[in-house]
DNA sequence: AGCCCCTACACGTGTGGATG
DNA sequence: CATCCACACGTGTAGGGGCT
């Protein structure tokens, strides 16, 4: 145990025992004793020094291990990387393939009703149903090919009568099928139509079809472009036109068409509303015309030669159904006819107001009241009418209070007509650069409103107006952040001009709960424009115009193009 | 996508098993 | 699940040029 210790302890023991040595124990013995001890000591310390060779050995041996398991270890994560990265990209790839599979889809996924059968079908449904019938036990029906062969001779050597006979039972699904096909059109969903719209415009894209988008009960197709408005008029022109120089072949045509439609000014190609000009033409945009009667159509009883009479933008309609009987010819069934590049029954073109003469239908001519001077009352035939007609159906009148939106050539005169009903009028606008003119044509300083901020204005004028008639056209009408906050309850927002795109989508929540009335107005019948020459005649009201001859109908039109009229023109060619 | 229109050609109808 | 095959045949539609 002792020497254990001693071993343990090292030099310490040994010191030990020297000094035990030279305690006085002195002789030959003792000499040797100190050699051996000595010899012991040696041993000792070569014995421990191999021992921590050995331990160091080991420790190194330990360490290259633990390296050797740590580079192991970085390895097996590297290889498990590797691995999952590999795992990673087989995945995306399966998910590419999947994406590929799932791509989206280019035939159609609806099922509509099978189109109804002709005499052929018929005949062969009804000889294959019989082979059914007449088949033995067991036997079973011949092949498709074989039946149509026995069929054919049999449908060949039929009657004629026999053959009408199914013509007339394909006629009958014929005739059954629009109803058939419209049911069924009518239980598609709009995500459905959606989804098979998209169907169909992926098969176009592809040229596999071309097929055009189902609609929406009721959605109207997309506005057509000018260029279309084009094409449709010159088609309309015929084959021996200046355009089509008799030009038969359908694709010669529409390159005709096209270097024709090259040639056009940016002014003329503007010119497609609401439909596109008929040439040749005559300034025709002037179409409210007060001149005097200088001959007249047995038929027309209420008019005599030399009388003043005025016209709108309405020159004709057929009298005879019932939005005519009623007044309402700008409604007339049969269609109106325009005073200007409209179509008369015969095929002439009406060239409008930019002449010596023009012919009207005689019930369409409405006598102007004496009093009235011709110049500040010829707008009052379109622009006038435009705005009274609205404004008396839906009540303007004393108590009412009337919003006119835009103060432009309709504008100026809703103000002074809402004013002589007797409303009380406020003008709606974007800046206060028409306020002088708004207090010239009646509105109160107070009234003018500002609608910058339509958030604001909402705010301020909340639950005010009975009536708000909006005569500027223009995109993004603020209905549900503006107008309708504004309204009184039963009140009447009310639309006399017509922005170029679809009206913005709006909660109907105002327009519900204050019983709100969205309406739309065209123009107004005769006995509405002989109303509004009187309450003219009483109340002096007059558009604000400025007279030029008709000399300068080139520059008048480029100057009302670029929004100088204040706020309309008159040409006259009267002589002075 | 919308318009125009002529024409050639594709579709859809009956059936049911085979094939992809 | 969709398509094909055999067949006749009337009907419905795509295609094709231009432009925005």
């Amino acid at each position: 145990m002792r020497g254990r210790c001693g071993v343990r302890r090292g030099g310490a023991l040994t010191t030990n025992l020297r000094a035990s040595a030279g305690s006085g124990q002195g002789g030959k013995a003792e000499k040797a004793q100190a050699r051996k001890d000595k010899e012991a000591a040696r041993k000792e310390r070569e014995r421990a020094r191999k021992e921590r060779e050995k331990e160091r050995a080991r420790k190194q041996k330990d360490k290259a291990q633990r390296d050797k398991e740590r580079a192991k270890a970085q390895r097996d994560k590297e290889r498990a990387k590797a691995a999952a990265d590999k795992l990673k990209e087989r995945k995306l790839k399966l998910k590419e393939k999947e994406a590929k599979v799932k791509k989206p889809r280019t035939t159609s996924s609806l099922h509509p009703p099978k189109a109804p059968q002709n005499a052929w079908g018929i005949f062969l449904g009804d000889f294959i149903a019989e082979k059914k019938r007449s088949l033995a036990e067991g036997e079973k029906l011949p092949s498709v090919s074989i039946l149509v062969k026995d069929a054919t001779p049999q449908y060949q050597a039929l009657s004629a009568e026999d053959k009408a006979a199914l013509h007339e039972r394909s006629e009958e699904q014929r005739r059954a099928y629009p109803d058939i096909l419209n049911a069924w059109k009518a239980t598609l969903t709009p995500d459905m139509i959606k989804e098979e719209n998209a169907v169909r415009a992926r098969r176009r894209k592809l040229g596999l079809s071309h097929k055009a988008n189902l609609r929406l009960e009721g959605e109207p197709k997309k506005p057509v472009t000018a260029y279309i408005l084009f094409s449709q008029e010159v088609r309309a022109r015929g084959v021996d036109s200046d355009v089509l120089q008799g030009e038969t072949d359908i694709l010669e045509q529409s390159k005709l068409m096209a270097q024709a439609w090259r040639a056009l000014s940016d002014e003329e190609k503007k010119n497609q509303w609401p439909a596109p000009t008929s040439y040749p033409c005559i300034a025709s945009t002037f179409h409210a015309v007060i001149g005097e009667v200088v001959r007249i159509g047995d038929n027309v009883k209420h008019l005599k030669l030399g009388q003043r009479v005025g016209v709108g933008a309405q020159a004709g309609s057929c009298l005879e159904c019932d939005a005519c009987k009623a007044g309402l010819q700008q409604h007339c069934e049969k269609g109106m006819v325009g005073t200007y590049n409209s179509k008369w029954e015969d095929g002439t073109v009406s060239q409008g107001g930019y002449a010596d003469h023009t012919r009207v239908k005689g019930a369409l001519a409405v006598p102007i009241p004496d009093g009235l001077e011709p110049e500040p009352t010829a707008p009052l035939l379109c622009a006038g009418v435009t705005v009274y007609s609205p404004l008396k159906r839906f009540g303007a009148g004393p108590g009412k209070k009337v919003g006119i939106v835009g103060i432009g050539g309709l504008g100026h005169l809703a103000l002074q007509i809402a004013s002589a009903m007797g409303a009380e009028t406020y003008a709606l606008s974007h800046s206060a650069s028409k306020i002088e003119d708004a207090e010239k044509l009646g509105v109160k300083r107070d009234n003018f409103i500002i609608a910058k901020d339509a958030k604001e204005t909402a705010k301020a004028w909340a639950n005010t107006f009975d009536i708000i008639l909006i005569t500027a056209p223009s995109d993004n009408l603020p209905l549900d952040s503006l107008y309708f906050p504004m309204m009184k309850r039963l009140g009447a927002v009310i639309l006399c001009a017509l922005p170029e795109s679809k009206l913005p989508p709006f909660f109907a929540h105002a327009l519900v709960g204050k019983s709100l009335t969205l309406a739309g107005s065209l123009i107004g019948g005769t006995s509405e424009i002989a109303e509004l020459f009187d309450l003219a005649a009483k109340h002096g009201i007059k558009a604000w115009t400025e007279t030029r001859p008709m000399s300068q109908t080139s520059q008048t039109l480029q100057d009302m193009e670029a929004g100088k009229a204040r706020y309309r023109f008159v040409l006259s060619n009267t002589k002075q």
